[in-house]
DNA sequence: GTTTGCGTTCGAGCGCGCTCAAAGCCATAG
DNA sequence: CTATGGCTTTGAGCGCGCTCGAACGCAAAC
């Protein structure tokens, strides 16, 4: 039931541009049909980044890669799942170091999974934070562009009553020349 | 109304922490009760960045600033209308060369708010893609906090159902030690 | 009269996250 | 047989957005 929830707020959030949030939710969710094992390229091209990024990251210790007879990496199920996950994070913004952080405790074993918690937790509010900021932004920016159209066309009329909500206002030096 | 409108949503958006959305929401609408003139010092108060920043923006052709006599910077109103916007695309996310490229629209002309409309429009679309993603993370790493829980100690009853729902899951493999 | 503090300019440096160049190995295709 | 393509390693380079250091100017405080 709660995996529902889950695919219904997905759902929501997306709303519009189909095949992307259709592809999103499958990263979201389908863990689980990892193939056996990958090529570098099969992996970038299932992670949407470069090889040379997949290599950066073995580098900077967030996985280790095992290599087949001619040297070449080959990224079994478990390696897979870690860079879907490391990916993850660093797309919602989560900095490099922490993503090591966090890998270490990994690697250190069970006992430290509470202090990873905290820090998914706390990535978690990271997040929160960053999506009310954008938000607000966004409603600034949607708020310029509908003013915006009073000063190059005539096809503002509900606005005239909503500056004169704003405190103080002459009417059209709310926003100036820019 | 729409404004109210406006500041609902901005409200809804901010939810918890009181003050700062109550300052944000200040800044949001309080282009109008701007001082005459500041220094570095207090604009860069005011905007929450350093007089470093400031003096760069300035450098990257982004604001005009006018000198007192001792060669001081002195903002007047519009250099912190201006900035005050440009502070709040970059915390959008809007990168330099696009404010750069804004900004010479601005500076050339009423003719060009077309285009600059244009732009807003984009970077708008750009933090909606953002927010979009954002929440998608959010949602995956609530998940992740939740289904935790349950490695680490007895308190996940109501998941044990969502695990039998992702397919081909064996119970505790759905998020290995990670 | 010197110290403190805030400002100035110019150019360099930095942290982040890649991104790439060079030189080389191996396998399959023509 | 050689050419092409994909991989390897190492180390360097880059784009972005600041951030800072150095050397200096001016003004008010002690």
């Amino acid at each position: 039931m709660a995996t529902d929830e889950l695919m219904t707020r997905a759902l929501e959030t997306l709303g519009d541009d189909g095949p992307l949030s259709v592809e999103a939710i499958h990263r979201l969710t389908d863990l689980a049909d990892v193939p056996e094992s990958m090529t570098i390229a099969e992996l970038a091209d299932l992670l949407d980044i470069s090889p040379h990024t997949l290599r950066y990251y073995e580098r900077a210790g967030l996985v280790e890669v095992a290599r087949d007879g001619n040297g070449h990496r080959v990224y079994d199920a478990q390696a897979v799942r870690r860079l879907v996950f490391l990916t993850r994070m660093r797309l919602s913004g989560m900095p490099m170091r922490d993503l090591q952080h966090y890998i270490s405790l990994v690697d250190a074993g069970q006992h430290t999974t509470p202090e990873r918690l905290d820090l998914l937790i706390e990535h978690r509010d990271t997040i929160r934070r960053r999506i009310r900021e954008l938000t607000l932004s966004l409603t600034a920016v949607e708020y310029k562009i509908t003013t915006y159209g009073g000063s190059t066309g005539p096809d503002v009329q509900t606005l005239d009553a909503d500056r004169t909500a704003l405190p103080y206002e002459p009417p059209r030096r709310t926003l100036p020349a820019d």
